[in-house]
DNA sequence: GATGAATGAGGCTTCATTCAT
DNA sequence: CATGAATGAAGCCTCATTCAT
């Protein structure tokens, strides 16, 4: 599996920064609001576009084609969220497994919640193989700050850590995507937030072997 | 078969039993085979009713059209999923907290990982919007399950169980996604069976709210 | 609209075959009508299918696209013409040289100017880069027949004959095109076609070297 | 520049002259080379404008649309080569048949093989139905170019001479078609060259009728 | 019933041309 | 004047669905 973002997707030229940011950000919010109305299979070219308020040509001229319009679309967003996640994590080296714990999880939490209507669009496009490698990706991302993260705590230490990182980004992001799916009123997302933090701690704890402590 | 009432789309007709049966099941079969070949856009009824070895035709005959049939495959599957789980809950009623949560766990993990390929090609599907219903009806019986399942423990009370269902429930199954699409082989999945066991009981022994024993 | 011939109350003789032969060649018809009418550049799948009388879709059943079909016309009309050729070679062998002449000008050009319009027609097709292969083989096959036929005449040898076959069928093939585009009515083509069989006459027995009689 | 009066197409302006013609000449060489990398289904204006170095606003400019452009393309290489065979024959009146005769095929036969991957394309090219007028044109001058160079040779005379000079335009033309289509290298071309004027000074002398020497 | 050829709306994409900057 | 982004008609092709046999 491939470990690192792929830088790809380019739109195909960049004229004048000012507007093509303008169209790109139409398109991108175009596409997400599409996907909402219409579900996966009905989010056609045309009508992103249309949407969009630009023709096709136009959007054809920032994107090569449909799929890396997806991908652009996806890769935008998950970049996102890995980001958070990763300044969360670099921010907490350091800091004993249960603060770590909950910052991990409440920057990614945050993320995905910040804007659930779009985060639950995108979880179905999310389903098209063309965009497969970019979820691996950034799972990767994620699991990577995660060991970082875990390895630092000076309170526990865990083994190995790689899988004890892969349950808690499992289960975080699997049960956020429930959560997004399921929960659309802030404070019921909050509250939620704030349970997953509970669970992974918990198992945190239980999965940690503890570090001796410098005195004694 | 699901205990409770399918809602939607019975077969059109139900000539000889053993005949139809079989058909559906060749349709069925072809239908996760497609999926896993050619992917959720290249998933197409000609394709789906000439791997099942009928006609286009025939098909039509079983499921008035395309969705129908998708509803279709998508329910047996999910309805064998929830009837595992609603099976292994009714099994440990009673038993304490650490018992229930593994045989809850384990049946879920399980029943998913029976078949990883036909369980991977099913996620995708579940992208479509009009199989949502029945993914949220899915969950519901679950999260039920769970409820009653924990509020039977005699060593624990879970305030409000409704809550601490959902959690148990959003991360065993967001978890299991995660894993079912990253891992293919028994011992990667078996191995993240017992993790999972071992998340959601640490989960569960930490949000307990201990049981007042019979003593005293 | 569907072409089906009603087929009345006659036993029902003709199966799939006569069906999709009809087909067949009600595209192949409309397909050079197309050409004729509209230009290479405008000869469209849709504007074929119309033409024809049936459905897009239909053509697309019988052939995968606008590239097959381009080739499926080309390679029926080239090889037809061709076999005239191949045949009237087989039928002179061992005829003294003006006579055998004669005839692979005459089989060629009578083929190519059978139907004017239609070779017209497809002359522009041909243009097309993907049936430049096409056209090569045919040449192939022409270049090879005459090279056969110039070994067997009695009165003549030729050195190297690959290379005054080449002379000739390029000629013939080159001037005929010429022809084709230039002329319409039957008496200029015939006259044509006796100018272009003196031309060859003359060249080839330029070219002779004059093989010894059996006798004196 | 040709000597006949140009039907169509001048450029929409003419200003400074150097500057136009440079652009000009680019156009023309990226036309001719977009045509031979990309075919010319995929000869685009963008293409070509990019590929000249200008904007295709500026190419617009020059040629009010595409079809000018290919018109004139044509036109001027055509003219080219219509130009050097009038020359050979206004160079070669009055002299014996066989002279006269291989200065026409050589004059063609150089012109056309001088470049010979633009005279390929250029058969592309010269499918389109807006160019067929241009072919015909050039085909007219040769023509005429032939007969009257048949018509002054002192010793032959030709009846009818048009029909004359017809087969051997058209054979010439449509041999060196061929082999500009079938050969590369130059030697092969130069052979060819040379056949070809055998071919034609064979026919030619057998289609003449004696002149009657000045003794007698 | 079963079949599968036929249908045609609709999706993706290209490209000649225009026009605001 | 030159530029090149924007336009959208039109091309190719797919596929869910129907219906005559």
């Amino acid at each position: 599996m491939p470990v690192r973002p792929r830088p790809a997707l380019k739109p195909r030229k960049t004229p004048r920064q000012a507007r093509s940011t303008a169209t790109v950000d139409a398109i991108f919010e175009a596409f997400v609001q599409v996907l909402r109305s219409h579900g996966p299979r009905r989010l056609t070219t045309t009508r992103v576009a249309e949407r969009a308020g630009v023709s096709v040509g136009t959007m054809y001229q920032y994107f090569p084609n449909k799929q890396a319009l997806l991908r652009a679309v996806i890769e935008r967003y998950l970049g996102e969220v890995a980001d958070a996640v990763e300044e969360a994590c670099r921010g907490h080296m350091g800091r004993p497994v249960a603060v770590a714990s909950d910052a991990l999880v409440s920057a990614y939490v945050l993320a995905k919640t910040k804007d659930v209507e779009t985060s639950r669009a995108l979880y179905l496009a999310a389903a098209e193989v063309e965009v497969t490698e970019l979820v691996n990706a950034t799972f990767a991302r994620l699991h990577e700050a995660t060991v970082r993260l875990l390895s630092s705590t000076p309170d526990a230490r865990f083994e190995p850590v790689e899988e004890v990182a892969f349950f808690v980004i499992s289960a975080v992001t699997g049960a956020t995507r429930v959560a997004v799916e399921t929960k659309s009123d802030r404070d019921a997302l909050d509250q939620f937030r704030l349970g997953m933090a509970a669970m992974c701690r918990a198992f945190l704890r239980d999965a940690a072997i503890v570090r001796a402590g410098p005195a004694d």
